[in-house]
DNA sequence: TATATATTTAGATAATTGACTAAATATATA
DNA sequence: TATATATTTAGTCAATTATCTAAATATATA
């Protein structure tokens, strides 16, 4: 959980995120994205696969990553058991 | 938005965050469940007012302090519109 | 006022992180 | 095999962060 927490603590990375809602894209599609050097991006993707924010899969000489749902439900769950969102209202 | 993630990218301030899920307490309450300094502990107490996710309250000598229920509703929904989660499956 | 307790602020330092360039690896194709 | 493209790995460096101790501030009370 904590990698997953730290992966989210960077603009850059939830660009990324943002980016991959839209659709799937290759390392280099992301890089276009952005003003930093492609290793950078490359490093950000890493940290986002570790945890496990994003997956990634290989076609040829390209690699496509997309996000990872489940990671999202996890979050959600975790923020829901702080505030007891949503439920029951007694006391 | 960058503020409160980085908030969160901390076990200490995770774990702070769940300790004010039980009840409020002093900044000497919440000191006592960990074996960094205060001063450290003061530090980490004023990111996550800084990022909106703890309020204080002074009583007396006391700081109270306590969960901040407005942000993670933010944030459940930053992570909900990521995933289309619960929403219509079409498409 | 003087003293005790609660907490924060200031300043220093070591560890972590995000960025870069250069080099390496993986794949496709001539 | 040789070459081009896509991406990652390695190594370096500056900025940020988490921690500490010492000192300052705020409040309560004798």
């Amino acid at each position: 959980m904590n990698e997953t927490f730290k992966a989210l603590a960077d603009p850059t990375r939830r660009q990324i995120i943002a980016l991959l809602k839209e659709r799937d894209m290759t390392a280099g599609d992301i890089a276009e994205h952005f003003n930093i050097s492609k290793p950078s991006i490359s490093h950000h993707l890493n940290l986002l696969k570790q945890a496990n924010i994003i997956l990634d899969q290989r076609q040829g000489q390209f690699i496509y990553y997309s996000l990872n749902a489940t990671v999202f439900q996890e979050l959600i769950s975790w923020f829901m058991q702080l505030g007891n969102f949503g439920g029951k209202e007694g006391d």
